[in-house]
DNA sequence: ATCGTTATTGAGATATAATATCATTAAAGA
DNA sequence: TCTTTAATGATATTATATCTCAATAACGAT
């Protein structure tokens, strides 16, 4: 049969745009759990998988820390502060060329990337003197 | 008192200078399990962290998968299969004032990037039509 | 409006990667 | 050789994400 539209799904999707920020799936799951308290952890997980591959959020694959999801929809490189974790988006133009290059040379297909910088935040900095 | 030479660290490192590819931390681990049948999994584990951290070894992390170890130092970038997520090494010459403009407009210290591209390999491509 | 099919859910189990704990071992300076 | 303590090995724990499966509910057909 055809895909059902269930009031968790939208539920997840209204909590992403609601929220404004890279969040991650716990915190989508424990922000919806005020509201609707028997909503499963494994149910926020899926919907916001199957909304990020449908176009309607972004994934953002961390290394070594939880994936996070973005309201906003053009592609766009972040940051991370190592000390506190935060993301912040970094406002410098998406390179497009990158991936058709790696796709010519090496014979892969469907090639996408992304830039997740690493660094000390402003804040972290003034905290530790760094 | 000072950092100690250890035979476990020699060997993490001489492995991973052996095997000449990119390893995770379990695939280390196997390899000196044979010659060395005592050595333990955390052992490879802070080793290999420790050898990125001297910079005699390259640590890569790689968004939902295992971290993996480079024996080459030189940065560069990599591509990663998403169906048989083998990485590969990807033929283009490093970025470096990228990381200079994110520190300048944003005011974090440190900072740093790696990119792994994601896409489908030849041989996967050819297996599935793709 | 009710029924039947089955996509989706919720709860819990499981998988995977990595780190933490801690008694024991062994590297290196005295 | 002795002493100090960094590093090890075994195990437990953490964190993130996925899988399993009976129960529920979305939606097309009647």
């Amino acid at each position: 049969m055809t895909e059902r539209k269930t009031i968790q799904c939208a539920l997840v999707l209204e909590t992403v745009k609601k929220l404004k920020r890279h969040v991650t799936a716990d915190e989508v799951f424990e922000e919806i759990v005020k509201e609707y308290p028997n909503i499963g952890r494994g149910t926020v997980y899926r919907n916001l998988q199957r909304l990020s591959e449908k176009g309607e959020i972004r994934k953002i694959e961390v290394p070594k820390g939880a994936d996070c999801y973005d309201h906003i929809l053009q592609p766009h490189y972040h940051i991370r502060c190592t000390k506190c974790g935060e993301m912040f988006d970094v406002d410098m133009p998406y390179i497009k060329n990158l991936e058709e290059n790696v796709k010519d040379f090496h014979g892969f297909s469907e090639v996408s990337y992304d830039i997740i910088f690493k660094g000390i935040c402003p804040a972290c900095r003034a905290k530790n003197k760094i």
